[in-house]
DNA sequence: GTCTATAGAGGGATAGAC
DNA sequence: GTCTATCCCTCTATAGAC
């Protein structure tokens, strides 16, 4: 768990973010949810609410930007994949009460034309995903330009059936999307997956 | 253009609100725009804000699903018709300084969690498209499961790429969704267009 | 039906004791 | 580094004159 009170404030942030927005949450919220006083939150982050938001944000992008290669991991046909990364996105959404998956999505869809700051911030995070997503494709044998348009239409696919998901409390949006995007790209064979060189600890 | 007060206020709502969500647009902000003064605002919207962007959105959604059907008309091959939807969004986007196409989708995002009576509302919009599209679909000799497929795929496919493009700042995810999405329909024939039933003039 | 003034609540942020 | 009290602003909504 979050150890200091900084990492505390920053996961209590995420978590009311994914679900609310950035709008929809006060400060006071974060106060009461990581348990610091409103005081704390200022000490820590000069910034106020935009900062904290700017990195729970980066933190939770990086963290969620694991997800997709360590789900198709275990894959070796690309479309069998592409299908189990909008099932397990669907298993896990059905475990949260349709909650979004990770803050990004929610806050991005509400700063883009607000708060120029956290536009950037969420925007580092896609393109983060992308070229994140588009590298690990092609160290599995993908081309090059398949790879980058599978992984922007991926992100963008499920961004697009989450938002549906939560709006129509059904996880079908996520199903469907899965069914169309794979089947073009079964029987295209993934090469053995490069081990992740362990992340230094900071 | 909007000629009674009502009709001006739900248009101001409605522009404001695709571009900054719902938390994001202000009473006052509504009234200035539409240059009614906030009292009128509640005159003639009892129900206050909430109501005033339950009317935006429903207005919005019907007007935007006739959108798919309306592109799709000129196409007899249903790959093209994919890649057409997707290039049409791209180019309009680019001459808006990429704001959200229509409110749903950027309130949608901020309300799911939230304010429950604008969720009802959102994913009345969202399964009222997904009812219309499959419909067009098969009345274009599309078998029913693909175009229910294809159409939830197609509009979780817009919302994901519009969110990934506003905060990019790029048409790229766009394009990249039609691209993926389109191959796999190329080469099947859409029957020919019904023409629609005139609607009657309010 | 139009418009102004204001109530009442809640927001972000700060000061300063501890 | 922690915590409380408080400032000031903005928001939604209402009252009531015209």
């Amino acid at each position: 768990m979050a150890r200091s009170t900084r990492e505390s404030i920053l996961t209590a942030a995420a978590e009311l973010m994914r679900r609310r927005g950035y709008a929809g949450v006060a400060m006071k919220d974060i106060a009461d949810a990581s348990g610091a006083p409103i005081g704390s939150l200022y000490h820590h982050f000069r910034g106020g609410k935009a900062q904290i938001a700017r990195e729970a944000l980066a933190n939770a992008g990086a963290a969620y930007g694991l997800l997709i290669p360590a789900v198709v991991d275990a894959y070796t046909d690309l479309g069998e994949a592409v299908q189990a990364i909008f099932d397990q996105a669907a298993d896990d959404m059905e475990g949260t009460a349709f909650a979004n998956m990770c803050p990004v999505g929610s806050v991005a869809a509400e700063v883009a034309d607000t708060v120029e700051e956290l536009r950037q911030t969420a925007g580092a995070v896609f393109e983060g995903w992308i070229a994140g997503g588009t590298a690990y494709f092609v160290a599995r044998g993908v081309d090059e330009r398949r790879a980058r348009d599978l992984t922007t239409a991926v992100i963008g696919g499920l961004e697009g059936a989450f938002l549906l998901a939560r709006t129509l409390r059904s996880v079908e949006p996520l199903r469907a999307a899965g069914r169309v995007l794979a089947p073009q790209y079964r029987g295209m064979a993934l090469a053995a997956p490069v081990p992740e060189p362990a992340a230094a600890p900071s």
